[in-house]
DNA sequence: ATCATATATTCGTGTAAACGGATATATATG
DNA sequence: CATATATATCCGTTTACACGAATATATGAT
């Protein structure tokens, strides 16, 4: 894990709220974050690849949907990182609960 | 302490060893660090600068000298970031004594 | 094969940040 | 006041990134 690659990739709110929002389910698909984030789908796409290539989250097919989650092998003290910054994130709409019914189980 | 630019100034890599020298021993004055991370002065200047109107670090003026020192009022979670950021840190020539003979005590 | 839906990528543009070099400010000393 | 040293700021340029809009790809269903 780049530490460079790593930091620029928090440097973005968008991405930031999904690492929090994947910390707080292990799985979400990528329909569901971009309606719980209000923000356009190709957008959310772009960022979520940014995360990916980073090697932040790790990304499964299943059928149609892509399911995203933080990537199990991240070093303990990028982990504890993103817990810190989810400690100090301000208390915007956290949707917990998947909002895309198809993926949702 | 804005979440935002908090992380903004941690994606330059030169800020980043900075905060940590700061970790490392509580005061260091600016010679002193642009000594040791071999970078300009003018540089160093302007990223603490950046750290200082983020409000992670501290100036205090001595003589000619200014001494910076991590914030004390930074929120908790901020601090633990800069903590485990120091952990997953490469392990370049951390310099923990100063190499500034005027303003070394 | 066609269509619909979910997701990803490309393209052109605007903006912000970092840089080197030069210069300005502040403090101390003679 | 003149000079020296430490630090800060300004300027012009380059580079990188995020964006919206459009388009491409992939999977499943009919």
């Amino acid at each position: 894990m780049d530490q460079q690659i790593f930091f620029e990739a928090l440097c973005d709110p968008i991405r930031r709220r999904i690492l929090v929002m994947l910390l707080d389910t292990d799985e979400r698909c990528v329909c569901d974050m971009h309606g719980a984030l209000d923000a356009s789908q190709p957008k959310v796409s772009r960022h979520l690849a940014v995360l990916r290539e980073a090697g932040l989250v790790l990304a499964r097919r299943e059928g149609v949907w892509m399911h995203y989650r933080i990537h199990p092998d991240l070093p303990a003290w990028a982990f504890r990182v993103l817990l810190h910054m989810k400690d100090g994130m301000p208390p915007l709409p956290t949707v917990t609960e998947s909002t895309c019914a198809p993926c949702a189980n």
